[in-house]
DNA sequence: GACGGTATATCGTCAGCCGATATAATGCAC
DNA sequence: GTGCATTATATCGGCTGACGATATACCGTC
């Protein structure tokens, strides 16, 4: 059990990446370099203000690497020490798809629960 | 890489789960739930209709004892060989959090994408 | 010239997703 | 009443990827 004292702890208010891993940080990424290019550290802060969730350095430098190895964004010549990432047309459309998804899915969500889960 | 040759493809129409692994087995089986009690079998037929995702096996039911053991949701009497769960208060609050951040968050990257990300 | 913020990179650990596999009960076709 | 697909749950091994720690270095300012 690698687990310290979290087991039975349901007080949090579960905000994006309370449920396990949330395994997002390729979204996340993508959402925010949709409203530009912009460099890893960059990012970081954006999406902190855009989902309230803080990506590990570690997450963020070996998602991006991932994602540029999947054509999915590219590096920009790096100015300074920064190094800028822009998506492509391929990851755009592929952002989209899945954000399209994603959103179905939460409306979904909520309209059964809005139906009432308890019910029954 | 499990994607065989798909480096440069658009075509693919990216449903939930393009993205790397999406990790969103927990999101899906509450979602789900949030419709009413199922069990383990009935919840993969109605993720894939739901958001056209097969979930493995391992996965679907190491996530519900997983989540069973966050309190989200809990194990009805089964009644023949089934194993029905049911959302929890606190598993139906947590989802609509979870949810409404999420729907927050594809929303504002689709309206990125819709104001251009290929300007600038 | 020390401190804090910016900026990127890599490593070890571990959670958790996945496919394979096992098992068994049910339904139905024949 | 035998054979087979479907329904149903459970577990194991492998591997991907998230995360925190750590390292490095530039910059401004005090």
């Amino acid at each position: 059990m690698a687990r310290p004292a979290k087991t039975t702890e349901p007080a949090a208010p579960a905000p994006l990446g309370s449920f396990g891993r949330y395994a997002g940080p390729a979204t996340l990424i993508m959402s925010s370099l949709a409203g530009g290019a912009k460099h890893g550290y960059a990012l970081t802060k954006d999406i902190e203000a855009l989902a309230g969730v803080r990506l590990a350095p570690g997450t963020l430098y070996e998602a991006l690497a991932r994602l540029e190895g999947q054509g999915f964004i590219e590096a920009l010549a790096s100015e300074d020490r920064r190094r800028p990432y822009r998506l492509t047309a391929v990851g755009a459309t592929a952002l989209r798809a899945h954000l399209d998804a994603q959103r179905q899915v939460a409306d979904e969500g909520l309209r059964r629960l809005d139906a009432g889960w308890a019910s029954a």
